[in-house]
DNA sequence: TGCACCGAGTGCATCGCTGCACCTAGTGTC
DNA sequence: GACACTAGGTGCAGCGATGCACTCGGTGCA
């Protein structure tokens, strides 16, 4: 949520400023909780709004809980997207991509998420539904933005293929965090991070293939 | 202005700090130029409201004058109140009364009240016909606040009579407030301190007769 | 004196918020 | 299994604020 431009007339600033008020009232409640079990009423309290209101901005309670925890872990995914983008124009995007996705850069992120989300993470817990369909949920759309941030370092090249390319990479990366979430449960450790290099590797090789490189002998 | 009531609901509680803050940033402006002369696009600016919530808060810009004086000379004239209700209810009325209008009180408080409005105050100035206004206007609020004070502290005697000489002593406050006005400017003066107590003398004497008291010789 | 400009004040439509009654699904208890 | 309760979510009417076009009176200037 962009900070309120002086050009919004007086009714789009209240409206943004309280659509800002409920997301920003999900996030302390969810860190005060540890886990985003609140209710609407108890957030409507911490916002300063009417419950109605809440439903003025968001469709159900895990809208806000997804956006809650997309603002606090964007900055996170911006940062990424900016150390990928380093490397100038003129960088293999497929290295690129690789980089900023390697265990030591994501693997913390996911486990916040889940963390933020669902309270403590292990490879023998498993969440409960709602709490695990709220994690999807908000990787998928960090994943997104994500994918609006490698797209836009290369948008100079206006080249469709580069296009193409890192939507193929990120929808791929979404696919293998619930294939490593499924076998870590999130915790962050030594173990989870060997996964996912290994899950990511095979995601790279797949994709190098398609950008010309000659076919590997297997 | 008491201070919102929990027991307000959201919309009462919103339209209320909007009247506050109306009269409240009204005061800022009246406090910094040293004058009531300001535009309804900087109240409304400085009170963070549109131009047209001023005016469904207040008929007018003089209105809207008149409620941030009333309300910064207030506090002065409810002490003014209490002190003369400090005697306890078995007190003479007219004593009171006398005693909370002598010039030692009243006058800082009517010339603070010109300056505030009109600038500098001195015998020969005269305040532009707005202004003059103004101060008539405020001055007959706080006189009416002070009545009720007056009349609350006998209340329990429940008796018409007092009721009749306190709001005929204010009433004649007030008309000698525009006499002593005109004589002195409302500078704040030894000269214009007597002039003050030979005017609420008159009163006093006048009041006094209607009390029962034998009719003096003259 | 006529004209242009400015600012107070106004009417009206619209927006955003709010209050409230209601529905529905899930949960717990007997 | 029936019942009561709770909480998420909804529709609708009303309130307060706002945007905007407008009128009118006061003021300054030629």
């Amino acid at each position: 949520m962009p900070a309120t431009p002086d050009a919004l007339d007086r009714r789009a600033a209240l409206k943004a400023r309280h659509r800002q008020a409920i997301v920003a009232a999900a996030a302390a409640l969810m860190d005060e909780r540890g886990s985003a079990r609140f209710s609407v009423d108890e957030l409507a309290a911490r916002a300063d709004v009417s419950r109605r209101t809440v439903f003025n901005h968001f469709a159900t309670l895990d809208d806000v809980v997804i956006a809650a925890a997309s603002t606090i872990l964007g900055d996170v995914v911006d940062e990424l997207g900016a150390r990928a983008g380093a490397a100038g124009p003129d960088a293999d995007v497929l290295d690129q991509m690789a980089a900023a996705t390697r265990a030591e850069h994501l693997v913390p992120l996911m486990a916040r998420l889940v963390r933020m989300l669902g309270g403590e993470s292990g490879a023998g817990t498993t969440l409960p539904a709602r709490e695990a369909a709220l994690v999807q949920r908000t990787f998928a759309l960090l994943d997104e933005r994500l994918t609006a941030t490698m797209v836009g370092h290369h948008a100079e090249l206006d080249d469709l293929a580069v296009e193409l390319l890192v939507v193929a990479f990120m929808a791929g990366a979404l696919m293998l965090f619930r294939h490593w979430y499924a076998a870590t449960g999130a915790v962050d450790d030594a173990r989870s991070r060997r996964l996912w290099d290994e899950l990511q590797g095979h995601l790279v090789d797949l994709l190098r293939h398609g950008q010309g490189a000659p076919q590997d002998a297997r």
